[in-house]
DNA sequence: CGCGTCATTGATGTGCATCAAGTGGTGTGG
DNA sequence: CCACACCACTTGATGCACATCAATGACGCG
């Protein structure tokens, strides 16, 4: 939350996030089709969110964590069209949609956070694209990495080491990828000695690495 | 614009469409790295917005016609993050979103309609994700024509056929293909009797085929 | 009319998907 | 506590969809 509210406001503020829930590992907090009420901050754990076609494949969207807001595609039509599961046990703030409207009226700098949180989305998504459009494989994971251990570290966690949520199907959807190609690309990076993995618990050997297989154009020809 | 607002109301949001711009075939609206001060809508005309990477590719992220709005990107950071070039000469109305954020604080509805339009946003990058992530070249093209003859339709233009603004390889960009990719997935439509493709200009002789290209798993096993 | 841009089409190459087999870690129940 | 089953993961062999390279054709504009 942003700063420079009055005692005031901030106790508005916390009315609004003052219904929590849990979700076990696993659980859904909303599903594609229910019908819209609240976004959720997430206090502890770690989410996917992903959609689906009619028939029946589906693409992981996002992997959100502590701090992140989850909820916003329902807002335009008043029903989610998405998924949103846990990967592990989690809890979140119930934010009544409602109520963040009414009282971002009267609060500016809530207004302006709301307006920040959808607009980073919509930046994030373009990020996604530009994977997903124009990358590689070794590219798409290496940036996934990056990002995943950036925002972890933001929180206060290791700069070098992470511990993945997520199977590798579900790198691979997210990243759109078939698991054994993220399974084969983890092996190459370890056997150029730039991370070491077991299992799902990854230490980035060399960062200036990945960033160089991020933005180096695919050196061929 | 939503309905339900007094002439009051309707003055005020008009004050903010006031100044307007116009943008020539190739000229750009706003590009990655300027500040950000205003939203557009866009009257007339015909927009890509693209992102790039450090080393020079670069992904369209979107195609946007009149009636749309442009700029949400930048909301997050008070800069840019992507450029938006005009496809044909157009005309944008500036609105400056100090003053969006002014009014909505009192106007509900027109708060409620720039959540709309934001919300609407990331759920059409969900979908375009998830056509970049899992879709085969016919089922992306198909997908495409679909969504753009449904948005000129809503626009009353006809349901069958359509000019294209905009060229096979930005069209390839968009879906993350290769020019040469989206030439001959038109061509194999023509063969198959779906279109008609002369140039730029496309009829769509069966919408049912191209819905069943999306829809249908790749006929595999 | 000639040039540049955009589009089509063919031949070939390659990155990733697919299919398949096997390994290792985890949890469960006897 | 061990045997077994299950699931996630790894690794290899093969195939295919799309990229790449290359040549030609069709407009449109100065």
């Amino acid at each position: 939350m942003p700063l420079g509210l009055n005692d005031d406001q901030l106790k508005r503020i916390d009315d609004i996030v003052a219904t929590r829930r849990k979700v076990k590992r696993g659980g859904t907090l909303f599903r594609n089709g229910e019908s819209f009420t609240s976004l959720y901050a997430i206090r502890t754990g770690f989410f996917k969110t992903c959609v689906a076609t009619e028939d029946g494949r589906d693409q992981v969207t996002g992997f959100q964590m502590a701090g992140e807001v989850i909820g916003l595609d329902g807002i335009v039509n008043d029903h989610h069209t998405c998924d949103a599961v846990a990967l592990e046990d989690a809890e979140v703030c119930v934010m009544p949609f409602d109520r963040i409207e009414e009282l971002s009226r009267e609060v500016t700098a809530l207004q302006s956070h709301v307006h920040k949180i959808m607009s980073r989305e919509i930046v994030r998504e373009h990020g996604v694209m530009l994977l997903l459009g124009s990358m590689r494989a070794e590219e798409r994971l290496a940036a996934f990495l990056l990002n995943l251990v950036q925002r972890l570290h933001a929180r206060g966690f290791s700069q070098s080491e992470l511990v993945l949520r997520m199977t590798r199907e579900e790198i691979g959807s997210y990243l759109g990828l078939k698991l054994e190609t993220v399974s084969r690309t983890f092996s190459k990076f370890v056997e150029e000695g730039i991370v070491e993995v077991k299992q799902r618990h990854v230490r980035i050997l060399s960062t200036d690495a990945l960033k160089g297989i991020v933005n180096n154009q695919q050196a061929c020809h």
